[in-house]
DNA sequence: AATGAATGAGATTTCATTCAT
DNA sequence: TATGAATGAAATCTCATTCAT
């Protein structure tokens, strides 16, 4: 066949990504198989070592797209706050990316992301290298979130003396707490601890 | 041979359970090898499987031993308080734990325990078998933790309208979170994130 | 598209073969894929199977090519025997094809040539069918040396009662033999040994 | 099963070695599986790895084995000849270890020994460091042999102006030369070609 | 009961060859 | 014709489990 096109390419490439999420959500990155990687994509075995050169680079490159997917959400918020009414309210950006994370867990994309995600930690802490690096990543998306908690504080939506650090922790760290019981645990959430969860962070912040 | 006493049996059992979680605390279930766990234990490959009918089995049965422990750490704390003044200060007693908790993260046996559990959790979701066991066994913990809330409800401690069902599952799942990111993805906890964390829990029992 | 000529087509037939000796002789036959063969040719990997059925094809052409070539060097030299003073002294030939070879066993190309044609005869060794080949091939190179012998012992060159087969073989082998221990073995040829050996060579001729 | 002794373990390393040597010999390394070793040797697949670490070792041990071998043959002859009557004759020892190779061309073990050896140069001329640890022990049979040269010298045997790494060189690569055309090459050695040889040999040493 | 050697299913990866464009 | 993407057979090596001693 002639030279595909980047844009072929690259979707082929996404084809075998989706497809590598599924099972990799579903059966965990030691139980799956290339094999099971080229059923479910439609690709054949060595097709699969066309775009990716092992296993493991594929785990990864999805791992730096829900990386990616999870520091836009907020981003995506903020920029709907801003299109709305031209102001940001704060407390309202907060509430509302909370609630979004949480509200979505049923979700299957989402369930499927979490799950990845909590795998992918999982390994990473194995290996000092990847661990590097996934951790600035992450530490990308931590500075942001610092960033408009300040931001926050300079409008006026949130007290003076807040220590940022501890504040970007417990949000981020509880949250996914919050997911971990109810994704892997499998323990329902109920709706009545999204609320009283959110209204605790926002007490962090105001009072 | 002679038969082993039942004393000496347990004694090994314990031998390689305590090897096989160090082992699988520090590379993982699937990276961790019976040899790794023979060669820890100081028994023979063969030896191990006149205890343990499969890898797997040790590994549930390390986790039903974490689970005890971690079960009884509350009620450790709880009789702790009742020895040193015959009451129960609830707020003291919810405090404390969450505090001994998370100040006990640095101790390699809690992180060892901590990386464990999280791995535990990652391949019991593959299986429903498996997961409905460890569910029902978290339940216990659960409902033990729900009881206690309500024995402060009724002693006056905590405020009457509140969803102990929310509370139990936020204060679990959030406790977990905070040692999901210190201890899986490496990064510290701050000292003053501990301290608004409790205050922000106590809060939800309180406001 | 338009046929191709004959000429363009031969061209490139060469510029494959060329291409391959390099890799084959650098890598070995085993090692070199038909990638490495595509790349340094600057044929696409499906332009190779235009012109040759498969690896094992190339690598045999190129053995075909390398006989003609050795077996050419003794009429070659002796052409230019000929050309110098219209008689031909089978003394001055045989030293002059031994010292020929022996001297250029430095040069990349005769170097290149060595290692590909020990791999030739491994490889050619375990295939019944294929060595017949090679045998018929490598036989007309020998004939022709023990007819060169036999014109030399008519001209009064060498001694009569010469075995001409065993001759012939102690020459083309030990001649093999040196080149195996440079090329392949790479312990350097003193250049003291190739005057001795000349010298043991002919003294089979005269004694 | 309860630990192997010593003596046990050698005995299995050596059935997968002959094993090996004569599957090696057969097809050459490449299409050499380890299934076929294991088939030969009788030693399930597992079995091989429990005393070898790779395909490679087991090729590089048996190397190693025939490289003593061939060592050895030299001190068999010498001693054979103490044996008979006290004192060595240098001609006739370099005669009979020339004989004793050339006429056992025929035996199979010998055969095979040869095609393994062929091969395993031409692997090792790949690999910087492998050529480098053969070379080092090729040199320890050259250095020998000319040692006894040397003696043979001393012992008024053959001429004293004679250069030793020259004979050396020219004596062990032609003897190669002879086994490879007869053996890789499948072209049968004259008998008339070994006597002629020999005396070939023995002029450089004496005139 | 204990040992550790033996087994063999199964996983990743390579690459000669085919074939759609 | 030329291209290079796609295919899948095959090879090496691992390791949970079995079993002879």
């Amino acid at each position: 066949m002639p030279k595909l096109s980047d844009e072929v390419k690259a979707k082929r490439k996404t084809k075998i990504l989706d497809a590598a999420f599924v099972v990799f959500s579903a059966q965990g990155y030691t139980s799956t198989t290339i094999d099971h990687i080229a059923f479910e994509s439609g690709v054949s075995k060595g097709g699969i070592y066309t775009y990716y050169a092992s296993k493991e680079e594929i785990f990864l490159e999805i791992a730096a797209l829900r990386f990616k997917k999870r520091s836009q959400l907020f981003s995506v918020i903020k920029q709907e706050h801003l299109n709305q009414n031209g102001i940001i309210n704060y407390t309202h950006l907060i509430r509302d990316y909370l609630k979004s994370v949480l509200n979505s867990l049923s979700e299957p994309e989402v369930l499927n992301t979490a799950k990845f995600s909590f795998e992918f930690w999982s390994i990473v802490t194995r290996d000092p290298a990847l661990k590097q690096l996934a951790n600035a990543r992450y530490n990308d998306f931590y500075s942001d979130l610092t960033l408009q908690i300040e931001e926050g504080i300079h409008a006026g939506f949130f007290k003076k003396n807040i220590n940022l650090e501890a504040i970007a922790y417990i949000l981020l760290s509880t949250l996914d707490g919050m997911m971990h019981t109810h994704v892997i645990m499998g323990i329902p959430l109920p709706a009545s601890a999204i609320d009283h969860y959110i209204e605790a962070i926002m007490a962090i912040l105001f009072v």
